[in-house]
DNA sequence: TCTCAGTTTAGAATTATTCTAATCTATTGA
DNA sequence: TCAATAGATTAGAATAATTCTAAACTGAGA
């Protein structure tokens, strides 16, 4: 088991306080989705004291080291998501909600190739869900 | 041909100077993506005054009629695409571009049904583009 | 241990978006 | 036709989301 210091380390970036605490978070549990926001509250309550511009930073330093997944979804929300596999996600329109799609289950056929000097670096599939 | 008026009435919008300047910026021409600030910077070159809260109000009104799509691709900029036949997208990370792809060419297969009570309201499919 | 060159943090600044009070407009009825 | 009014629309002000940058911290080398 790997703990949050050699996550951190294998990915160079230095274990300090504000990462642990996050990586705890995010790190220790089954898949998860996030936001900046979110992970603030949950700081917060549990005493710890960190600043929002630091949670940003930490996000997107993850992201960077493809610990985390950026998802954009919602126009005033982006997600971060602790599944780094190729995968897609339902979105709960009204909950806000997201929820992961194996990628083996989807096959997409006929995506244009990309045009010359240019490659697909990822699909982003969102299927979004509403009350019928 | 419609005017601008005419489109607007049938959406029953009415056809105010603010919302006939933005028409005839997005509808008189071939499909467009745009953002709040790319056509309110527009408008300013044409010596129109518009606030840009009126075009925000605008652009989420003429969504809300189905004569515009909202796409989310990158957290900081949302596009509002012309273009409101089902279809997806390619787009260019670094040059901040999407274009268009046309749904009958793709063919997504596998994807879960929808959890009793919801319907999939619209499935939205960006293929994220990077230099080789 | 002491420097020094990055790294990292977080308050301040910026940018994006929404809210709401004021203004405008279409309709109704005299 | 015209005034009153209810609802729609606009845009300045407020809020929310995100980034910037100066200060604080850290680790490697002497």
């Amino acid at each position: 088991m790997n703990s949050i210091k050699d996550i951190l380390r294998n990915s160079s970036l230095r274990p300090t306080k504000q990462r642990i605490m996050i990586g705890k978070l995010l790190f220790n549990d089954v898949d998860k989705h996030v936001t900046a926001e979110s992970l603030y509250r949950e700081l917060k309550a549990s005493e710890q004291k960190i600043s929002l511009a630091t949670v940003y930073n930490t996000l997107h330093d993850f992201c960077e080291k493809k610990l985390l997944k950026k998802v954009n979804v919602d126009a005033e929300k982006v997600y971060f998501d602790t599944n780094t596999n190729p995968h897609h996600h339902f979105y709960y329109d009204s909950e806000k909600l997201l929820i992961d799609i194996s990628k083996d289950k989807i096959k997409i056929q006929g995506l244009p190739k990309a045009p010359k000097g240019k490659k697909i670096k990822d699909v982003e599939l969102i299927a979004h869900l509403t009350d019928n």
